[in-house]
DNA sequence: GTCTATACAACGATAGAC
DNA sequence: GTCTATCGTTGTATAGAC
């Protein structure tokens, strides 16, 4: 099942929330989904709504403090479950980190080549590559900070899970650079270095939400700028 | 006390390293002149060798695993001192993470307006300042790394003073291109959003520094790269 | 100035009642 | 399916010997 209501490709973050058939809610429904039968809860209604409260909760508070400086008497007031409720969800502390991890990133590819597999040139897969990933992150902002934050806490397997869907979306960017320089749209030959800084400004704005906020920069104006930014780098014109 | 031992600005990184009178052993010394006579422990040399040794492993193990993973009993294993030792140098595990934090940034301002102040025109200044920057986090990159890994951590007065510092680095890039939009030597005005896009920059530089140390990418390159990215935007031509 | 020994709170995790 | 009660461990911090 795709995370893609529609095809289409959207060009405003008003449409691109609407097309994404995503939620906390929906994802709620995919951990318990991928816990299958080792889950203890089997009332789907029941668990769903839990496993979401949890992960708003873990969320929420890891976001704020830290996930080492959460401690499950903290979810559990936060979410009203008793400690031994919690322990229906979650096999322990550590599994819980990477539960969000994993479900959180396996959306961001999937939404990314979607959107970027509807252009044709390179310019413009780029373009949407970026507004795609910006709009993306707005949408789902505490599961991105997190992802950033705590992937170096994970346990050696997860980790390196989380080290190469990071450097995936950096090679799905550098590959896009590439081929503009071979079909000679971009006048610029920096691919490697180009993609990493991309990805920097891309980070920034789930890194810094609360500072783009409180100077009314809305995501529409930052995709602009980014796109404006990296264009004139690499010589591209800025309506394609 | 400046931390620039020559006030000629150096061009280059290996320059930039020897003018700069930081070490780690220095801040040490800092530290402890700022415990002043609340230290415990009178005997400088002493104190200063063991503080030093505090502020190592605490950004060894914390970069690591995070501070609030970092327990004082990994932090007593690691610098060789007993439990009751540590104790004598720090007045609780808060303080210390405030301690890295106050002292690391201290010298971050004053470095940057230092070699700033000598150049003359907008994209000068600019150009300096982004070099400066990157070759700082390149020497101090633990401190770097720590800060803005753990500032969210702090209590309120410290996290207050962190996020300040933060605002004070970026605001003097903003007034620079303030400056270079109204001396028309830039072609943009987008300042606000430019300072904060350079930022993102700067911090990539030591937030993925394995990253770049992998893919064999020097500060020096990687600051032309900004530099150039930055200046394409501006509309600034190279060589300044 | 540094150590050992220890106090005491908070943690993750589990068992068994309901 | 969820709760209460409790286990053993680990954490920060301190007192007093040396």
């Amino acid at each position: 099942m795709s995370v893609v209501a529609d095809s289409a490709a959207p060009d405003s973050f008003t449409a691109f929330k609407e097309c994404l058939a995503i939620s906390e809610h929906h994802i709620a429904q995919q951990i318990w989904a991928a816990g299958g039968a080792g889950s203890k809860v089997k009332n789907e209604a029941v668990a769903v709504a839990n496993i979401d409260k949890i992960v708003r909760a873990t969320l929420k508070l890891a976001n704020k403090k830290g996930f080492a400086a959460t401690s499950l008497r903290d979810l559990s007031t936060e979410t009203g479950l008793s400690m031994g409720g919690l322990y229906a969800y979650i096999s322990g502390k550590d599994e819980l980190a990477a539960l969000i991890q994993h479900h959180g990133r396996a959306i961001v590819i999937d939404v990314l080549s979607q959107y970027m597999g509807i252009e044709t040139t390179a310019a413009a897969k780029l373009r949407a590559g970026i507004r795609a990933h910006l709009f993306l992150s707005e949408v789902l902002q505490p599961w991105f900070f997190f992802g950033f934050m705590e992937a170096r806490h994970l346990a050696k397997p997860q980790k390196a899970a989380a080290i190469e869907s990071e450097q995936e979306t950096e090679t799905l960017f550098r590959e896009l650079m590439l081929a503009g320089e071979k079909s000679a749209e971009f006048s610029v030959n920096d691919a490697e270095l180009s993609a990493a800084m991309l990805k920097a400004l891309l980070q920034d704005w789930y890194l810094k939400r609360g500072k783009y906020r409180r100077r009314n920069i809305d995501v529409e104006r930052y995709a602009d700028q980014v796109v404006a930014l990296l264009f004139s780098h690499l010589g591209v014109g800025k309506d394609v």
